[in-house]
DNA sequence: GTGGTCTAGACCACC
DNA sequence: GTGGTCTAGACCACT
């Protein structure tokens, strides 16, 4: 699991360490039953304090997204990949919204907007055509 | 014109500053000719120092978005509607793009992506049809 | 390096600042890829404040003159040495020519002009010869 | 006579009186024996103060450039081509001596600098020419 | 240590 | 009234 926290981005580094489980949860590149990496193990791969990652964990776990046995370690709960999964459409739409509501309001065409929405989405999948090949 | 500058920000005040005007001569919510207000009256409005907005000019100044007669005020240069429309494309694009990508990355399927910003752009629409009537 | 600003020059601290650092590279007195002084050194050395130095050097930096590497200092750039030799000979032609003109509006015969010019020549070559041995 | 005196130059405004006076009997636009204007009559046409005018005569005077003679007018005095003409050399000499001597410290070729010259002194005789025909 | 930016307040120049 | 520049001192970011 890769780890990317930055310390002084606008999300506090708890919560970019609770939204980047939910995401690997939300893409099942971790399922239900798997077990999360160390808390100190986290610690250290995200140059981070343990304390801020048990944070980070006690809020999933409040979300139902984890559940920590004592004695053994921190899971994914069952109903998980649901939960992530709405989390993470939220988060784009929300994106999305930001950035077509910008645009809107600096008077863009929806014509022009559109085409580059396409040209985006086409090469996005030109890069991920030649990644793979 | 409003000004809502936020002194924290990613960027500094006075490209925030900078940024607004593009914005407004971009929109046409002023045009080449027309004079910006005062250096002090944008310091007061946008809660920002006088020295803050004086170099947020000279920066546009140098990319001949403005001329500034002494004495007289900072004016809309003429070819700045040109060069803040390219502008505001180039921050458009970017921020679609990286909406576009968080949403790649997170294994979204392209069809519920496109069903989403079909939705959005509907939905400002009628908004937008709403405020007019 | 020394300096030496007239703070009510014709021109202000700043352009002085800049104008002795460009002639510091025409004559390759700093060649590129040397660093600066720093900020602050300049800054005593000239008995001007940091933020006039960092004016000056603002205006290099886009003129290509130096480049600043965040966090280590200001250098010199690659193409420095023609663009401050262009700037020199442009400011000593300049010079000579309000000499000049002045010289014809004084009415003074261009025999004894060409006389004077070889005179003060020689002269300077004659110094020059007495150092050097 | 023209007046063209700049308030805040590197002279005072009186000693700019003085010398374009002495300029004026070095090139004979003034004779030995010719009344100068009144002094108001001088300090309406430079936009200057009659108290101005007086200190530049008082000046001249004391040059032997110039005698007043009580309730006739000011007169240019006998000597007083001579004195104007070597005020004048030494004007245009000190001049193009700082003006060649920044030259040769900034590290310029000679060939180069008589060049120059060359192209300045055709240009004005050129610009002369065509103004004459 | 380096530069970059901000605030605060002053002075000058132009109109 | 307008901008332009300077000084003074503080804080941040990068190395």
């Amino acid at each position: 699991m890769k780890w990317t926290i930055d310390p002084k981005g606008s999300l506090p580094p708890s919560d970019q360490i609770a939204a980047r489980i939910r995401a690997a949860v939300a893409s099942a590149e971790i399922a239900p039953g798997d077990r999360l990496p160390s808390v100190r193990q986290i610690a250290t791969d995200a140059l981070v304090n343990p304390n801020t990652v048990a944070r980070a964990i006690r809020q999933l776990e409040w979300e139902h997204v984890v559940e920590t046995r004592p004695g053994d370690g921190v899971f994914v709960a069952n109903g998980a990949a649901d939960i992530c999964k709405q989390w993470r459409d939220g988060e784009i739409r929300t994106r999305l919204a930001r950035a077509l509501e910008d645009a809107r309001a600096a008077g863009l065409a929806q014509g022009q907007l559109l085409v580059w929405i396409g040209e985006l989405i086409r090469d996005q999948e030109e890069a991920d055509f030649r990644k793979q090949s």
